[in-house]
DNA sequence: CGGATCGTTAACCATGTGGTAAACAGTAGC
DNA sequence: GCTACTGTTTACCACATGGTTAACGATCCG
């Protein structure tokens, strides 16, 4: 995972940009609009979703296009895919030995 | 999200302690052997998945045994897999219509 | 041109993060 | 009881993160 984009979810605001753009693409304001924080908070936010990869940057005259990467959420959503299959095994494992015990 | 599960995956030291325990319970040594750092920022790595929630841990006379703990992972989980189908419906949108573009 | 708008940059601050070495606490086992 | 072992706690440090206000740059539009 070399551009980790865990690194970039580890903020709600981040993930309330990344569910936005989940939309479609968008304007820096669009996307992030109600947020509360202020607008350079908000240059921050990008930046760190831009370096990870996890969005890219159109510039459109004075506006900018934001859109969603898909493939580098997919490396963490697979991630996560991979570790829920292990450890839903491991926990019906578990399972399977209660339901042993009980029913003998 | 709560206890921000995504905080917890920020670090790739302590995704290795999840995909560790995610083949199932372990001792600290077990779990957290050969990633090069020393024990006491373990110790500190180890707070923050118990803090979030993603691990549990029972002390055993001077061991401590680790476990994960699925349902605060499956919210991380579940959210990536939200995003995963709204930004696929999304690219989806897109082919179609490249395809009707091409195809008229 | 001149003002409004979109967004970034610069400077600054407080707090969090990730690491270390050294010491400690508790337990296991000879 | 003494020693080895497992793991945490206690400083301490460097740097990253997340926020602010003020100023700026560039573009659109009347």
């Amino acid at each position: 995972m070399v551009n980790d984009p865990f690194r970039a979810l580890a903020h709600p605001i981040r993930r309330g940009i990344v569910e936005r753009l989940a939309e479609g693409p968008a304007t820096v304001g669009d996307a992030t609009g109600g947020f509360g924080v202020s607008k350079p908070a908000i240059t921050k936010h990008l930046k760190v979703l831009e370096e990870t990869g996890v969005i890219t940057r159109e510039v459109h005259g004075r506006t900018h296009r934001l859109a969603l990467e898909p493939a580098v959420l997919s490396e963490a959503a697979d991630w996560m895919d991979e570790q829920r299959v292990l450890w839903t095994r491991l926990f019906d494992v578990v399972d399977d030995y209660l339901k042993e015990q009980s029913s003998p």
